[in-house]
DNA sequence: AACGCGTGGTG
DNA sequence: TCACCAAGCGT
């Protein structure tokens, strides 16, 4: 019965020709690509991250970019303030670690926006360390095959981490590879919703199959709260009046993306509160430099 | 630790 | 249809 072995051998037979995968992808590519991939599916990056890469192939090109230009490339990826602390990051890279995408997790950890997740994935799919690597995914896998859970608890970076290095093979390459097959299985097989077990390389090890899929009884808490309505649904239709033109909005023309004012008032005091957004004599704008 | 933070595809 | 979901992070 064992997991890491099988899981790795159906990932090098199975393993989907993603970007990030390809021979000479960058660290700085694995970097961005990240960063797009917090909590935005695969398929919606591919064409942002290709045209991001294009426009700014280094860190130090993005950093000599505005950071309204990186927030208004972002496009509909969502979640704009990751725009902005990529924008941040290459900064960071260009001014403190000479242009080069560090490969130490304590530096990557200090970079904003990059977490115990990003910061991992950095170092182990650019660099080739050897970290566990863990995201919704893996959660989601081990959860299943090996506490017979049909569902992760909630979150816990430290315990998630242990988890996955207990599982870890020992050398560099294999690690990596494990790391890797682990996400892909729960992103194509070991999914969330209709998990395809009687496809799964590892079914016979599985903790969860072995209990009869037992499933998860305690009360769940809303995924999301509503969005029509939301905060987020009026910053996010402010921010795209703001990507549309090339000069300051007036105030009175965001009148007209929202009506209520109160709600209206509290959505652009967030954006320029985050950063997203500033404010001129003329209206609110993207950030320049 | 629980919550706020976008956007769009899907069963 | 409409909840649910998608390679998290910061506070």
């Amino acid at each position: 019965m064992s997991i890491a072995p099988d899981l790795s051998d159906w990932f090098r037979a199975n393993a989907r020709d993603l970007p990030w995968r390809r021979p000479g992808f960058t660290a700085w590519g694995t970097l961005v690509s990240e960063f797009m991939l917090q909590q935005t599916p695969v398929a919606r990056v591919i064409p942002r991250l290709a045209e991001w890469l294009e426009r700014w192939p280094s860190p130090s090109a993005l950093a000599a970019a505005p950071p309204g230009d990186a927030v208004r490339a972002w496009a509909s990826l969502g979640y704009p303030r990751r725009a902005l602390n990529l924008h941040a990051c290459a900064v960071a890279i260009a001014e403190l670690h000479g242009g080069v995408v560090p490969e130490d997790v304590d530096q990557l950890l200090a970079l904003p926006g990059v977490g115990p997740y990003t910061a991992r994935a950095v170092a182990v799919f650019a660099y080739g360390h050897r970290h566990p690597v863990v995201d919704t995914n893996v959660r989601r896998v081990l959860a299943r095959a090996v506490d017979g859970l049909g569902e992760p608890a909630p979150p816990s970076t430290r315990r998630d981490l242990a988890a996955m290095d207990a599982l870890l093979p020992v050398t560099l390459t294999d690690a990596r590879v494990f790391n890797a097959a682990a996400m892909e299985l729960g992103a194509i097989v070991c999914t969330a919703r209709a998990p395809k077990c009687d496809e799964c390389p590892i079914r016979d090890a599985c903790a969860w199959r072995a209990e009869g899929y037992p499933v998860y009884l305690g009360a769940r808490k809303p995924v999301q709260k509503r969005f029509e309505g939301s905060d987020r649904q009026v910053r996010g239709l402010i921010l795209a009046e703001l990507r549309a033109v090339d000069v300051p909005v007036p105030a009175s023309e965001l009148t007209a993306v929202w009506a209520d004012g109160t709600q209206r008032s509290r959505a652009i005091a967030g954006l320029l509160s985050d950063g997203l957004a500033v404010r001129t004599d003329a209206g609110y704008a993207l950030p320049g430099h």
